[in-house]
RNA sequence: GCUGGGGUGACAGAGCGGCCAAUGUGACCGCCUGCAGAGCGGUUUCCCGGGGGUUCGAAUCCCUCCCCCAGCUCCA
């Protein structure tokens, strides 16, 4: 079986084949201005999946992912502010304090999630020399020319050489941005062409972030650093290039023709061009003038990191979908249906019974089939639930069956991305709790309800839960 | 306007030519419980935006109409 991706540069689903041994990804990562919202985490989630599930099939994957650090501009056409310039002004920092307090908080969210799993994460400010070196080899081979101590990428000739695919059924002509004389500054009318983008921009002396240049001071245009790093991490051609939907125009064709114009190829940089759709809030676009902006340092207060990931592997990555709150409680509620599971399975004895080995055998065969679909998580979602409905049924099956079945739940969960490990019970609290199930039953043995009721009913409020079975009392922390 | 993605049971969301349309949530009923929880079983009817076509057969392919959503300054 193999796994079919959708190419966004063929617009169309395509068997996923390694150019060699090693599967190379290059991931768009966050401008590191503000916080992770829900919106990112999404887009990253799926291709934390995307990494994990290639892995299972056995590829070995090498996967970066860009942490931009140098700002991009507020404004059109490359024009306007720098968004972390502006951001550390709003907070009275120096642009590189804010980079850091925010990466910092970056790779710990990334963490906490369980998609820290990129091998590299590679930040612009670290790869000036390489981007420099790139502009001067774009403006050797004669795709680039500088005018006024900024460069520009010749779109014009470029297209008289190459083909320029523009993702997603755009035209070339789209480049245009600010052509109808909305705009009109000295560094567009510098431009030879009003397609043509700035690979290396000349600072105002207020500019904050700069860096000397064969070209004079100044910082590099928003597409370089993407083909500078994927070149030096992942080689001139590579397979998989991924990003959110907004950047199938203008960020990632930019990049593809930079990529071609620095070596001066023939073929195709990139094979996969793979796109995550954006999420709305309760139906509308997110934004901040809304204030349906949630960002995943406060929805981690509120819910455990397993149910961001349940609730990510619940959408498909190409699907528009909505975030919610009572969207995020189903995802809880499945979540908590695996885990109790599990749990079922670990308590039990086991019986004489094998009637789950079958169902194994075709857990996972639909997981791996839904899975290669274009990673139809969903689907493969649906299939581990029903999976533990069987086994809720089948809990008098051999031990170490129930123990196979256990642990493919596991593995196969965290293929997409939901950790199941490690959900034990406070062990400093154990003897005190276990103490205070000892009373509770001896209460309830004597019909005293009440009391009885009240513990179970506090002892829920501290969020451990107590279950009374055939075979005692059980408890876990919720 | 342009480009792309969609419209499926109360809701969320799979299915993309034929195995009486997954799965979850909600609601209701039953079993089990002192009660609850968890679990199990059942019910939630005739269904797949409208119309036309292709086919022995369509939610699935084609045409057409209607309606949503996203992208089109920077954004995941």
């Amino acid at each position: 079986m193999s796994l079919k991706l959708y190419n966004t540069l063929t617009g169309k689903k395509e068997p996923f084949e390694s150019i060699d041994d090693v599967v190379k990804i290059y991931s768009c990562g966050q401008t590191i201005y503000e916080d992770m919202h829900i919106g990112n985490a999404k887009t990253y989630s799926a291709w934390d999946v995307l990494k994990r599930y290639l892995e299972w099939k056995g590829h070995e994957v090498f996967q970066i992912m860009n942490i931009t650090d140098v700002g991009h501009l507020t404004d059109d056409a490359d024009q306007g502010e720098d968004k972390i310039e502006k951001s550390a002004k709003e907070k009275k920092l120096e642009p590189m304090e804010l980079v850091t307090k925010q990466v910092i908080k970056f790779y710990k969210e990334m963490d906490l999630l369980n998609m820290c799993t990129a091998n590299v994460f590679p930040r612009a400010t670290g790869h000036m020399v390489e981007m420099i070196e790139c502009v001067k080899k774009i403006i050797e081979n004669g795709y680039g020319y500088e005018v006024n101590g900024s460069v520009y990428f010749d779109v014009p000739k470029f297209t008289e050489e190459h083909s320029y695919p523009v993702l997603g059924g755009r035209t070339i002509d789209d480049l245009q941005v600010g052509a109808g004389g909305r705009v009109s500054s000295e560094q567009i009318q510098e431009k030879k062409s009003p397609i043509d983008f700035a690979l290396w921009i000349k600072a105002p002396p207020e500019h904050l972030m700069r860096w000397p240049s064969p070209w004079g001071e100044g910082y590099p245009g928003w597409h370089l650093e993407c083909s500078v790093m994927g070149s030096k991490y992942l080689g001139e051609i590579f397979d998989i290039h991924t990003g959110g939907i907004d950047h199938i125009f203008p960020h990632h064709p930019n990049e593809r023709a930079q990529n071609i114009a620095m070596h001066d190829l023939e073929e195709e940089p990139i094979r996969y061009w793979l796109h995550s759709s954006h999420i709305t809030v309760e139906g509308e676009k997110m934004s901040k003038s809304k204030g349906n902006f949630y960002t995943v340092e406060e929805l981690l207060k509120e819910y455990e990191p397993s149910v961001l990931r349940t609730f990510f592997a619940g959408i498909h990555y190409r699907s528009h979908s909505d975030f919610s709150f009572k969207s995020l409680e189903e995802a809880k509620k499945k979540l908590h249906r695996i885990k109790n599971t599990i749990r079922l399975a670990e308590e039990s004895e086991g019986g004489e019974k094998d009637t789950l080995i079958e169902s194994i055998d075709r857990m996972r065969k639909d997981f791996e089939e839904a899975m290669d679909e274009d990673l139809n998580t969903p689907l493969a979602l649906s299939k581990l639930i029903s999976f533990s409905g069987e086994i809720n049924n089948n809990l008098d099956d051999r031990k170490e069956i129930l123990e196979e079945a256990v642990a493919l739940i596991k593995e196969l969960a965290g293929v997409i991305g939901i950790e199941l490990e490690g959900i034990e019970t406070d062990v400093k609290a154990e003897p005190y709790v276990d103490l205070l199930i000892e009373i509770r039953q001896k209460l309830r043995a004597k019909k005293g309800y009440e009391l009885a009721d009240t513990i179970r009913e506090r002892l829920e409020n501290l969020d451990v839960i107590v279950e009374d079975t055939d075979s005692g009392a059980r408890w876990y922390i919720k």
